[in-house]
DNA sequence: CTCCTTGCAAAAACTTTGCATTCCC
DNA sequence: GGGAATGCAAAGTTTTTGCAAGGAG
C-alpha cells in the first residue's frame, strides 16, 4: 500500500464517519507511517513536534485511537506500562519474538499457527478480530554473550 | 501442587531474599489462590478487605510483584490499562480468547502451536522462555445479541 | 454557519514511593 | 533491637476529558 493509498483509506473513513480531515491529522499520519517500528505516543509526539511545535500530546491520542479503529496501525502492549502502535496495512500481519535481555524485537509470520488458531477459535465458538502472539526469550547474540 | 506446597514455595522464596513472613502476605496469598481467574489489583483488593478491613491497596501491589517474581503468578495485560494477575503453577500452560464486547476470558491450549512456535524461534536462533497469546474477538452469546 | 477538532489544563485511572510506625525474626 | 513491612497520603505515569476558541466542509 503506497503513501497515497494510505491517505485514501484513511480519508474515507474519516468522511464515512462524518470527520474531518485536519492539518495535524494528516502530518501525524504522515509521520507515523514515515517511522518504522513500535512507537509508543510519547515518541512519536517527539517527532510531530519536531515538525510543528504545536500540536498537543491530546491530539496524537485521539489520532491513534482512530487510526486504531480505521484499522490502519495496531495498538500493542509489551508489559511496560505504554501502548505502543504499529502500521497495520501494506505488511503482513505478524507477530513478535521479544529479546528480555536486549529489547530487540523481531517480527515473524506463520501460516500455520493462523490457522490453528482459527480451529481453537471455532471450537470456543468465538470470532476473532484479531490477535496478539509473543514470544519472550534470549536472542542468539544473547545467548552467546550469556555463555 | 497442592495449598501448602505453594505457601513452602512462598516461604523459601522470602526467607531466601531475607524478606519476612507477614499477615498480609498469607492473607492476599490465600485469597489469591482461593479465588480463580484474572484478577486486577482493585478486584483482588476489594475481596482481601472483606476479610481485614486494614489492608493497604499498596500492599496488595507490592505482594502481587513480589509473587510474580517468585514465578507463582503471572502479569498479564489484556489492553484495558489494567494488570491482571493469575496463578501459575498447578496449571498447565494456556492462552487466552478474549471478548472484545463482554469482556469474557475463555482459556485455551493447543500443543501443535506451541510446537511451531518453538520451530519459528529456532530458525530467528532465539530461545524462547516464555509466549503469550492473546485471540480478541466475539464470543458466542456476544454474536447473537449483535445478529 | 454549523459542527468537528484543537490546545490547554484539569482530571482520571492505575501504580509507585517516602516516611513514620508497627511488626517479624 | 534492627531491619523489613505496612498504611497512608502524596507523587508519578499514562491516558482521557471539559471547555472555549479555531477550523473544515
Amino acid at each position: 500500500m503506497t503513501p497515497t493509498e494510505r491517505s485514501l483509506v484513511f480519508e474515507r473513513f474519516i468522511a464515512d464517519r462524518g470527520l474531518k480531515s485536519t492539518r495535524q491529522r494528516s502530518l501525524i499520519l504522515e509521520t507515523f507511517f514515515g517511522l518504522d517500528g513500535h512507537l509508543s505516543v510519547e515518541e512519536l509526539w517527539a517527532k510531530v513536534r519536531a515538525l510543528d511545535e504545536r500540536v498537543s500530546v491530546a491530539t496524537v491520542y485521539r489520532t491513534m485511537k482512530l487510526l486504531s479503529e480505521s484499522g490502519l496501525a495496531h495498538a500493542r502492549n509489551f508489559g511496560d506500562g505504554q501502548t505502543r502502535y504499529e502500521a497495520a496495512v501494506g505488511r503482513e500481519h505478524h507477530d513478535h519474538l521479544i529479546c528480555t535481555n536486549c529489547g530487540t524485537i523481531i517480527e515473524f509470520e506463520n501460516d500455520q499457527i493462523e490457522k490453528l488458531q482459527a480451529i481453537v477459535a471455532r471450537k470456543q465458538g468465538f470470532k476473532v478480530v484479531s490477535h496478539k502472539m509473543e514470544l519472550y526469550g534470549l536472542c542468539a547474540s544473547c545467548q552467546q554473550k550469556r555463555a
